[in-house]
RNA sequence: GGGCACAUAGCUCAGAGGUAGAGCACUACGUUGACAUCGUAGUGGUCGUAGGUUCGAUCCCUGCUGUGCCCACCA
């Protein structure tokens, strides 16, 4: 027997049941949900909670309908992220910086990620995420160092990824080149320094503005607009540099804008991608000012080497003004780019860096969506991945970083490169193109990208490039359930890299879910204190309330608004099941296998098996559909509205004896051993289709509950052999409905005491209920209930839907004025309604154009308005008469 | 500058070309009853705005306003 008190935690705790979630069905259709790698260093936050429980459904849905589901984990070795951390724990414990070696760092961040690294995955447990955890992959481990060497090779053989030396956005504090996503642009507060370049012989001086005038140093002209009058007689002339008198020449080139500051740009190649360019057309030579912390080098005078940017910056507006060249400061606003991981400025530098020629890449991953071969949900996030695919530049893959793939690239004392997968095919390169044995190669210093592995992950985690079994089984059949934000970073790599490798989509769906946000809507961050942590929700509410919060909250499109509040309702609604449970429990309802509801008989129970089987259907098409959210109504519906507020009450006369004794010790004996036998079945087996259909969202009370049961296997519910022709027990039961609620709407206008009893009359029904009314009307929730007699006195009529009125006897003064006054607002809502629909079929267009069903429908309408507006009409004729 | 999404009850959000829905909140009543993490009955909305398409628009289309986001550029 469960205990009165709900306590999630209780049986939560014990998630051994939860390994066997993950158990494959070997001959079954293949279905692969593909965890998206938490980082190494990362911990469970509110958004993995959403994207993890909305893949888990689809897992566990899946399993119910017989698939053979894997849900692969995996985690991400986050190359720059893992080596910030792990650097900065081992400055902290006394290493110098600087004395820290290649060997020592990888020691360490290997020690780390045994003790500590992917703590995410036990809170990936206690989540009830039910993955296959003995296949736990890491996108470092050895099969994956093989997959990305050979996916390498094979790009670069194929001229998909080339060395260049060009300019790259750089962070200075990480000392590695980066990738263009991996550039945060923020607007800050700048200035705009004016600054005279005098001419060579001093006779006029151009003035140009820049945000930057630590760059002097690194300019090699002035540029101005062909069609700028103003500065003609400049061009071709030199000027001098300030500080530094260096002779630059103006040149025209059409990239400097007249409207723009003074309309004079100068021009640094080294240290601005538009100068690159200017300086490339132009063929002007580049000065690169900085080293690889930004630091000023030795191509500027002695005083500013060393410097960092920052200071010299200053350092040189000081100077200027001391020089009297700086004409103007003005205050801009200006977007510059920072690092999303060292969140410091970026500078633009020129480095070898190896590329992949994402255009060609993107080509057939943008046919594959085009053509349906990959569908996103909700589809409008396609857009969002032609637009950056289409417009797609070089992919910067390497990275100065000694964390991640380590390039398999080889380089002879000539500087030769010999790309190979491993370092004696380097070696029989380099033989044969030297003609001798020993030849030295180094291999490169960088690392790759950490997304180059990721963009692999669809297929390292089936063992690519062995042709395995799983491979062939899931590749393809497979669903990535995502953040739009990582569209770019990770689902469109990974469509490029597997169609490229095995030349078919990995994947049919992308389901891009919402952002977790605060509950005033805005982004959780940890500055701003307002991040909730889902370990303590669990804590708190229990996983499955927070997971049936989230899937409840998951409306495609659309962020969600998390509160502790929101996590209640869920809460609420589990509580509510485990008391239905308790209850069934109580009344010795026990699951039994061989119950058929086709043989169910009494019109209570045939109503809620009919109500249990809509449920079913549309949640079966919600899942299908991804719709998480009309699941997670739908159950909250059957269970509580259908379940609990009519059925549990109704079949309360029959399980409970006791309840069916009057005050005066009268007994309805309504008790037949058989029905309530039938009711016991019929309730277990009810609940336990709840249940099971509840199950992918809440695993861990479904489980429970089911058990308390006596249903020890959780299966999806199976209608196959259930003909329900049970029209006429569905009329009885929702006129039944009617006539307690208008017996309780009654009672409550008038005040009347819940267990005062209550005569009605119920004129002109149509439906066939013999004497179905008579027995369970008696019971109105908590109230001693009401009796069906020939004729009251005093009473209050109500026009039921199906054109019967019932008047419920009052032995009360009845204002009947308010009565009357009450019926004729009912009725002018009526007439209103029901001549909105007389308007439309007497209308030609509508006779013509309506299809038949909906003409028959405003038929219908008008009919039943036109009864009930009748009725009433009659109703308050009398009324007024026996005033 | 280019693009995407959103606007429905006090709040959070579903919804469908043909009678506007839920949860929370609010009002009133109710507790030895499976459940007060509860029950019952209520209150509450010209579906942002202006046009268009349609027999009919809250729903489809266009403009506008507001909100959020993405991309690009900036001397």
């Amino acid at each position: 027997m469960l205990d009165k008190i709900f306590d999630a935690k209780s049986f939560e705790s014990n998630f051994s049941f939860d390994m066997e979630a993950s158990t494959r069905v070997p001959n079954a259709e293949p279905f692969m949900v593909l965890l998206p790698p938490p980082n190494i260093t990362g911990s469970l936050h509110i958004g993995h909670s959403l994207c993890f429980t909305l893949q888990d459904i689809v897992a566990r849905y899946k399993r119910l309908k017989g698939y053979d589901v894997l849900f692969q984990p995996g985690i991400d070795h986050a190359g720059i992220v893992t080596q910030l951390l792990v650097e900065k724990q081992i400055y902290a414990s006394g290493v110098e910086k600087g004395s820290l070696t290649r060997e020592k760092l990888l020691k360490e961040i290997w020690f780390w990620k045994e003790n500590s690294g992917g703590a995410i995955i036990n809170q990936l447990k206690k989540l009830g995420i039910s993955c296959d955890f003995s296949r736990l992959r890491f996108t470092l481990d050895e099969k994956s160092k093989r997959a990305v060497s050979k996916m390498f090779v094979s790009l670069y053989r194929n001229g998909l990824l080339y060395r260049g030396h060009r300019m790259v956005n750089w962070d200075p504090l990480i000392g590695s080149a980066i990738s263009d996503l991996e550039v945060i642009e923020k607007e800050v507060d700048g200035h705009l320094w004016h600054i005279k370049y005098e001419l060579e012989d001093e006779s006029d001086y151009v003035v140009i503005a820049t945000s930057r005038p630590e760059t002097i140093f690194g300019d090699v002209a002035v540029a101005v607009n062909p069609k700028d009058s103003r500065y003609k007689k400049f061009v071709g002339k030199k000027v001098k540099i300030p500080l530094i008198d260096r002779l630059i020449p103006v040149i025209e080139d059409k990239y400097a804008d007249p409207e723009k500051g003074t309309g004079a740009v100068k021009i640094t190649p080294a240290h601005d991608f538009n100068d690159y360019e200017v300086g490339q057309r132009n063929k002007l030579p580049i000065i690169d000012i900085f080293n690889e912390k930004a630091e000023l080098n030795e191509e500027v005078p002695e005083m500013f080497q060393g410097m960092g940017r920052f200071e010299a910056r200053s350092k040189v507006v000081d100077l200027l003004e001391k020089k009297e060249v700086l004409v103007k400061v003005e205050d801009i606003k200006q977007t510059l780019p920072f690092g999303d991981r060292s969140g410091v400025v970026l500078e633009p530098r020129i480095t070898h860096q190896w590329f992949v020629n994402a255009e060609k890449l993107a080509r057939p991953a943008i046919k594959a969506v085009k053509e349906g071969k990959i569908k996103f949900i909700p589809k409008h996030w396609e857009n969002l991945y032609f637009e950056w695919l289409e417009n797609i530049r070089p992919w910067c893959v390497s990275r100065q970083i000694w964390w991640g793939h380590r390039i398999p690239a080889w380089y002879g004392p000539d500087g030769q490169v010999f790309v190979a997968e491993n370092e004696s095919d380097a070696n029989k390169q380099a033989l044969k193109f030297y003609g001798k044995h020993d030849v030295k190669l180094v291999q490169d210093e960088d690392v790759l990208d950490t997304w180059f592995s990721s963009g692999m992950w669809p297929f390292i985690t089936l063992d690519w490039p062995e042709d395995s079994e799983d491979l062939r089984k899931f590749y393809s059949n497979m669903i990535v359930v995502t953040g739009f934000d990582i569209i770019f970073f990770w689902v469109s790599r990974m469509i490029m890299m597997s169609l490229y490798a095995l030349k078919e989509v990995p994947f049919k769906e992308v389901y891009i879910h919402g952002l977790v946000r605060d509950k005033q809507g805005n982004k959780m961050s940890k500055s701003k204190g307002n991040v909730i942590d889902p370990l303590t929700l669990c804590d708190k509410y229990g996983a499955d309330a927070v997971r049936y919060t989230l899937a409840y909250m998951s409306s495609p499109g659309r962020d969600l608004k998390m509160s502790d509040r929101v996590v209640e309702t869920g809460r609420n609604f589990l509580t509510k099941l485990w008391n239905v449970v308790r209850f069934a429990q109580m009344n010795g309802c026990v699951y039994n296998n061989s119950f058929d509801p086709n043989d169910v008989t009494h019109p209570l129970n045939k109503w809620i098996i009919f109500e249990t089987k809509n449920t079913v259907d549309a949640v079966e098409e919600s899942y299908k559909n991804y719709r998480f959210d009309d699941a997670a109504r739908l159950i909250y519906q059957g269970i509580w509205n259908s379940l609990c507020d009519w059925y549990m009450e109704f079949v309360k006369p029959i399980l409970q004896e006791s309840a069916l004794t009057d005050g005066n010790g009268e007994n309805y004996n309504l008790s037949q051993t058989l029905l309530k036998k039938d009711v016991r079945d019929t309730m277990a087996w009810v609940i336990v289709q709840f249940i099971r259909i509840l199950y992918p969202i809440a695993p861990f009370i479904s489980k429970k509950l089911s058990g308390e049961l006596g249903a020890t296997e959780i299966v999806w519910p199976k209608f196959d052999g259930i003909q329900l022709d049970f029209t006429d027990s569905i009329n009885q039961v929702e006129l039944l409905k009617e006539i307690v609620t208008s017996v309780r709407s009654i009672k409550q206008s008038f005040r009347m005491p819940a267990n005062e009893k209550l005569n009605v009359v119920l004129e002109g029904n149509t439906v066939d209920i013999g004497s179905f009314a008579e027995t369970y009307g008696k019971i109105v929730h908590r109230m001693t209930g009401i009796s069906f007699v020939d004729s009251v006195d005093m009473s209050v009529p109500v026009v039921l839907n199906g054109g019967a009125i019932l008047r419920m006897g009052i032995d009360r003064e009845i204002d009947i004025q308010e009565k009357i006054a009450n019926f004729k607002k009912e009725i002018a809502d009526y007439t209103k309604m029901r001549d909105a629909a007389l308007f439309r079929l007497n209308n030609e267009d509508f006779k013509n154009k309506a299809t038949e069903e909906v003409i028959a429908e405003h038929n219908k309408r008008v009919e039943v308005l036109s009864e009930k507006i009748n009725k009433i009409e009659h109703i308050i004729r009398s009324l007024e008469a026996a005033q």
